[in-house]
DNA sequence: CACCAGGCAAGTA
DNA sequence: TACTTGCATGGT
């Protein structure tokens, strides 16, 4: 067992299973993805509680619908109005990479989907790994502000590392399981907004204390 | 009141 | 390349 290894057991024993992602269907996943960016998951809920009750949530409707009105709708989740652009940018890409076929777009390898999703304006490396993971259940570790702070500061990494440094340390230490990989982001965000809050030098009764 | 939340792109030097 | 700023609602 190694240390990023023992933390998953630790986080696992101590907070037990997370049920990430909230969403019905992959699709569903997709978009709160580019809807919780900087954002917490409260509001991205209203916003698409909102899509639901007035039965936006197809991909279909989302393209159709004027960027105005869909970012009325997504309003709760803040940034309504660059939101409701991606969505359409990221859409857009699929119709005509895929002709919007979800699991067609889905069936891509790993690398390939990541390639694609970063050309869309709007999706990032976290929000193109949080809808591989997810959404398209790929084996990529998710990073996120959390995952840097906590490691930071528990001194488990030196400052100054990149996403990428930072994903590739995970999966070199972890077998390739999307399962765990869903579970391990999942707690570090559980154990950041308990715990590892920003702001402040030290995380009191941290479960990671140990390490 | 201030600060933060499951980021990203564009602008500046 | 390395900062900085705009985007925006809702909870604590």
């Amino acid at each position: 067992m190694n240390r990023l290894q023992e933390i998953f057991t630790t986080l696992f024993k101590h907070f037990g299973p997370q049920n990430w992602w909230p969403g019905d269907t992959p699709f569903e996943v997709m978009i709160g993805a580019v809807l919780t960016q900087n954002t917490n998951w409260n509001n991205v809920s209203r916003a698409i509680d909102n899509l639901k009750s007035y039965n936006l949530l197809s991909f279909e409707t989302i393209e159709n619908i004027p960027v105005e009105i869909l970012a009325e709708h997504i309003r709760p989740s803040g940034y309504f109005n660059q939101k409701a652009i991606r969505l359409k940018n990221l859409l857009q890409a699929i119709r005509e990479t895929h002709e919007g076929d979800l699991d067609a777009f889905f069936s891509a390898s790993t690398s390939d989907l990541r390639e694609q999703l970063l050309k869309v304006k709007g999706i990032g490396p976290e929000t193109a790994d949080s809808i591989l993971l997810y959404a398209a259940q790929k084996p990529i570790f998710v990073v996120d502000a959390y995952t840097f702070r906590i490691l930071s500061r528990h001194d488990l990494v030196e400052d100054g590392m990149d996403y990428h440094e930072l994903q590739n340390l995970f999966m070199d230490s972890l077998p390739e399981d999307v399962a765990l990989f869903n579970e391990y982001h999942a707690l570090l965000v559980k154990l950041g907004k308990d715990f590892c809050k920003k702001g402040k030098p030290l995380c009191p009764n941290c479960p990671l204390e140990n390490f």
